[in-house]
Parts: structure tokens; C-alpha cells; sequence
DNA sequence: TAGATTGTTAATCGATTAACAATC
DNA sequence: TAGATTGTTAATCGATTAACAATC
């Protein structure tokens, strides 16, 4: 591992905490929004639904932001955390497979006002093709290297059926797209210097589907709180 | 605590294992799909996509239903798997929001396919109301309390505004849903029993964006992989 | 100063991993 | 039996939590 110059030092900061710096993040910007202008960690916690430890813990890997005694100013803590997750610049974006999923997605306004840029919608069905989306125009998946390299896409969704993923993602990563979201439900084979996040909307159900069974038969079982152990 | 019998005494699973169930189980089923009868520890998690000795400790969760020296029967282990996470039985899953999002929620195939039925679309908007979507007519957000108690509903998806997020939230939990999947980029708050998962797709995109901007800054500060340490 | 609240420490908890004894 | 592969153990790693010294 190579030294980084302390300006972007940016100690390895635990993926845990980095999955939850967008909500913190969220989080204050509703507090600016309403016109708050200092919090303590455990109204930003609160907001955000953390304890006010892991929110201070998290914070701790940033730099030390706050002030003991007083608090954290808003705006402040929110442009640190901006930068920290490069929420400061404009990130390009394409969409791969534009059924009903991915139509939904390209029309999502919380991408946009978070700084990603949907700047082309692909789909390989020549019927899907020229259909104008969210103020798109639907391009041949062939197209994908020309858009790339045109926008600088740094970011790729995939919604596609599980069958053509995997070749989406091979296209992807000849194309230079190294961070895929994918919604594809499908195990998806990239180099290691891919990212690759997996949204996948039948297993959240099943999961769900999980603890209503335990909590559906724990209820069988113990009719009334009160019984004791009899 | 009290005691379980040991017919349902499913010992607890920890939950990192119980969100890698539904994927071995879709690996399975592809499997059995391919005609294959029976596989390793190591084929099973190439197709999962985890380790086969993560494999083999998730399963062990659940019982012995392997054989040494041999491997596991696919069949007999997909059966095993769907009776654990309670795919045998339907699911009678609520859609709240039929925006752009709870359109493609609501004409999704894999929810059916894995035993989940949509039996209602519920919107707030008149102007939705009375749409026919995916082969169901949007109802005003007032008849929930009758469709939960008709159908039966256990899962609730919520793919509303986040301003509305929590009054739906409230509105399910009064009616007896005691598992969301929450879209909506908002924390709910919702009593002990009830489960929220949360699918938040601007939060997914700037976790890869973070990661982006580590993966470029990189390459900033080592041009050259060959360089050393100059 | 006294009261408040951060940033950090240390303990705990849960998940992952590698290795191998059990056993087909 | 010899070879293969599971199921389990023990070590490691990473994340969470509670407590409190530092300090505004």
C-alpha cells in the first residue's frame, strides 16, 4: 500500500459507516431545510434514526467536526460530509434496460437533486428504441461505449432481465464503468476493481416473509404474554 | 424466553445468514432447473456467489442436510430452504404509492414467482385512483384497513413521497401490517414488532459514488501500478 | 465556574474465515 | 480402503455499544 498526502488522507473509513454517511447527510439537510443552524449528535441521530454513539463513532473517522459542549453546526458538518462521499460533484449515470423498472428509475427525482446525472437510458429491444423516457430518448445498447465515453459515466444501473445481465456487465466494464448498481437478480462476475451493489427486491420480501413466519408462530405459541411458563 | 418445540424450534439464525437464504435457494432452484441432482458445498456458493465456507456455516443453521464425501441432494436442499424462510406458503403483499415506482413494484413477476401476491394497489391521489395496473384497479388509501383484513396482508410495500412515508407507516401498523419494505427516503418509526426494510436507491448510488471517488483519486496519486515507492 | 456534549476508549457482540476431524 | 466433502471448531475480523475523560 502506497502513503496518501494527509489532504486526502481520508483514513480508511469501516463500509458500515460509509453506508450510513448519505443519511446523515439527508438527515442535515432537512435540519438546514428547517432552519436549524446547531445540533447535538442526539437530535442528529434521532433524525436519523442512529444512536447518538454510532453517530458519534461514524463521525470520529471524518475529523472532529462538533464542538464538546455545544454541538454541531449544520451546515457546516453537512459540507464535510458532502465532500467526503464526492457529493460535491456532478456523478454521470446510464441506465441499462428500460422495462418497467428502469423506466421508473430514469424518472427519479431523488437522483437528480443528489447529484446524479441520468444522461442515457440503453435498452438491446429495438421496440424499446427511440421511445422518449423521463426526456430521453431510449439508444441501442450498442451505443454503450460511445455514451460513456461521450458523458464520462462513472455509474451504471442495471435492470434487466437476470439473463442479460452478466453480458451487461462485461459491456460495462470493456466500456470503463467500474460501479454498478444492479437489479438484476443475478450473481454478477466482475474484476476486483468493479464495484458492484446488489438491489434485490424479492429477497427483501423473503426476509420479511422470514420473520413473519417466527413472529406468526411465536404468537401460536404463546397466546398470552401473561401466561408465564406454566 | 420460552421453550420451543423442537418440531419449529428453528434456533436463531443470525440474520447475516438469513439474507444469503433466499440466494441459495435461487441457486439451488437454478440448478435443479439445469437437471442437476446433486452439488458440492462449492458448487452451491460459486452459483450464490459466497464462499463455500460461508455456505456450509449457514447451513449448518439450519441442520445437517448434507452428506460427507458427497454433497448436498439439490431438491432435498431447496425444499429444506423454502419450508425455513417460508416460501411454501403465499404472501399477501399491499403496494401503497402507485407512482412511476409502484407501477413497476406492482407489474414485477419475480414477487409472484417467489410466492408473493400483490392483492391490492392503494394511492392517496384521486387522479390515480381507478387506474387499472398490472391487472388491479388503484383504491383510495382509505380502504386499507378493509384490504388488510379481506386479503389478509402481511407485507406492505410503501413506495410513496417521503412526506408521506410515516402517516402510511402509522395507517399500516394500526391495520396489523407488521412487515414494511419501505422505498421511501425516510427513517420510519414504528413499534417493536413490526419489521421495516428499507430500499433506498439515492443512498445506493452514493455509496458507489464514494467509492468512485476513492478508486479516481487513486489513480491521481499512482499513474503507474509499476512505480514503487519512487 | 458549572453544565453540557463531544471524541475516544475499552468491552462486547456478531460475522467471517481457515482448518480439519468426522464420516460417507 | 482411499478419496472426497461435510459440519464444526477456534481464531480473526469488523461493528456496536456504553461509559467517561476532555473540553467548550
Amino acid at each position: 500500500m502506497s502513503e496518501r498526502t494527509p489532504a486526502e488522507a481520508s483514513r480508511d473509513i469501516p463500509e458500515a459507516t460509509v453506508a450510513r454517511l448519505p443519511l446523515y447527510l439527508r438527515a442535515l439537510t432537512a435540519l438546514a431545510d428547517a432552519g436549524t443552524a446547531r445540533c447535538s449528535s442526539e437530535d442528529l441521530a434521532a433524525a436519523a434514526g442512529v444512536t447518538s454513539s454510532k453517530l458519534r463513532k461514524d463521525l470520529s473517522y471524518l475529523g472532529s467536526y462538533g464542538t464538546r459542549g455545544v454541538g454541531y453546526e449544520v451546515e457546516f458538518l453537512r459540507h464535510q460530509i458532502a465532500r467526503e462521499i464526492g457529493q460535491t460533484q456532478d456523478h454521470h449515470v446510464v441506465i441499462v434496460g428500460i422495462g418497467n423498472l428502469g423506466q421508473a428509475l430514469a424518472s427519479f427525482s431523488g437522483f437528480r437533486s443528489r447529484g446524479f446525472r441520468v444522461v442515457a437510458l440503453l435498452d438491446a429491444a429495438p421496440a424499446r428504441q427511440g421511445d422518449e423516457v423521463a426526456g430521453l430518448v431510449v439508444r441501442p445498447f450498442e451505443d454503450l461505449a460511445a455514451v460513456v465515453a461521450e458523458h464520462r459515466v462513472t455509474i451504471a444501473v442495471v435492470a434487466t432481465p437476470a439473463h442479460a445481465a452478466q453480458d451487461v456487465a462485461d459491456a460495462l466494464v470493456a466500456a470503463g464503468v467500474r460501479n454498478i448498481l444492479n437489479f438484476a437478480p443475478t450473481v454478477l462476475s466482475v474484476p476486483d476493481d468493479v464495484d458492484v451493489r446488489k438491489v434485490d427486491l424479492s429477497i427483501e420480501l423473503q426476509i420479511l416473509a422470514y420473520h413473519e413466519q417466527r413472529k406468526a408462530s411465536a404468537e401460536v405459541e404463546e397466546p398470552d404474554m401473561e401466561r408465564g411458563l406454566a
